[in-house]
DNA sequence: GTCTATATTCTGATAGAC
DNA sequence: GTCTATCAGAATATAGAC
């Protein structure tokens, strides 16, 4: 790992940065386990390994953190949500998705969780987000999934269904992992019990939307 | 709606049994939205509209009551569970299963909320329910799931991962509502859409699958 | 059994030394 | 820029009047 010791000559801000980045790290986790009420700064503090104190010197107050961590997340989130946008072979594209979001529920686990969180308690935090760009992405999606219908490329489902339903499956493998460890007696989700579900889940999608693959 | 007074004679410990209740069913509601450390007392007071002080005579501490409250979400959890236990075909019982997992959802959005919080914040307060009935559970339902693919009722397909895509996918329209709603652009979702969202969650996974129905 | 008042601890936020 | 010390308010919990 490098310190801004090994890189080089000194860079104003560089240390702000770096601690900005600890404490928003931290704090995401924080939130995704407690929610923003349950979380608290002192947790925050500790497990970035920092004074209580500085959490103020960076971020005006808790809940401009927890605003700032939201954002961080949905930036990562809006990036596969776009995955799904080609106008190719309905197999390929949900293919394509569903290893997106598994992926995503591999890798991003804690951001996934922050996000269920958020939903969860009514979306508080989210309004502005959530009536902007995500309800263009909605339709434009369905209507996609309605050309492929009208081509005869997949059966008459809602599509609406069908993306929640990839949602669902995909989100609960970071979501839920508790439970799934304890069914599944394990100790840890590998990378390979991912792609087990990816396809397992791809499988059942395709097939059972009449998805020529 | 009855109250004590229109309930005949006077019988001991009714009162204290009503108001437990109130208590129950705010703390539920605020334990779902906020989780453990974020709920107060304070609300789950005014919620119950009972002093703050009454509280701690019907419930030693806080963690007694999301004791309490967690105790009535899994028995009522465990009832719509074991719906899935028939040897009939796959095809019946997997829809009855469905159907009862998305009315669960639909009636009880509050209980399947703070399950999924419990989750997401690891299981904290769970482990003793996960480790006892439910792993026997699951490994019963998963055999019977392997019968029906030895006996080509259905595709070889690793059954955890249909289960788990099951209970994601019901789940989904209690614990996700706010994204379901702007999504689909509607104030509150009746029970036409559970029916619905039933009907495409049943077509996919028993399709999926290679379920004849 | 019920409520008011209060003890005690904790949380978010700030002041000010260095 | 960073940390220690500390404040005001809120949280859980209890004591004790009625």
């Amino acid at each position: 790992m490098t310190t801004s010791l090994s890189r080089g000559p000194y860079k104003p801000g560089r240390i702000r940065e770096q601690s900005r980045d600890l404490i928003l790290q931290a704090a995401e986790a924080e939130f995704a386990c407690h929610g923003f009420r349950g979380a608290t700064m002192q947790r925050i503090a500790e497990s970035a390994q920092v004074p209580k104190a500085n959490i103020h010197y960076y971020f005006s107050n808790k809940l401009s953190l927890y605003g700032s961590v939201l954002e961080n997340t949905l930036n990562l989130w809006d990036t596969v949500f776009n995955e799904l946008s080609s106008h190719d072979e309905p197999a390929d594209v949900l293919s394509r998705y569903i290893d997106a979001k598994i992926n995503f529920s591999r890798t991003h686990p804690t951001a996934s969780r922050l996000f269920a969180k958020e939903m969860i308690s009514g979306a508080p935090h989210l309004s502005a987000y959530l009536q902007q760009d995500y309800r263009l992405w909605f339709k434009q999606r369905m209507s996609v999934f309605e050309s492929w219908i009208a081509q005869g490329k997949m059966d008459n489902i809602d599509p609406a269904h069908v993306i929640f339903m990839i949602w669902a499956s995909t989100q609960y493998y970071a979501d839920f992992e508790p439970q799934i460890l304890i069914a599944t007696q394990t100790e840890q989700l590998t990378e390979q019990a991912f792609i087990n579900a990816a396809s397992s889940i791809k499988q059942i999608i395709l097939k059972g939307c009449g998805i020529k693959y």
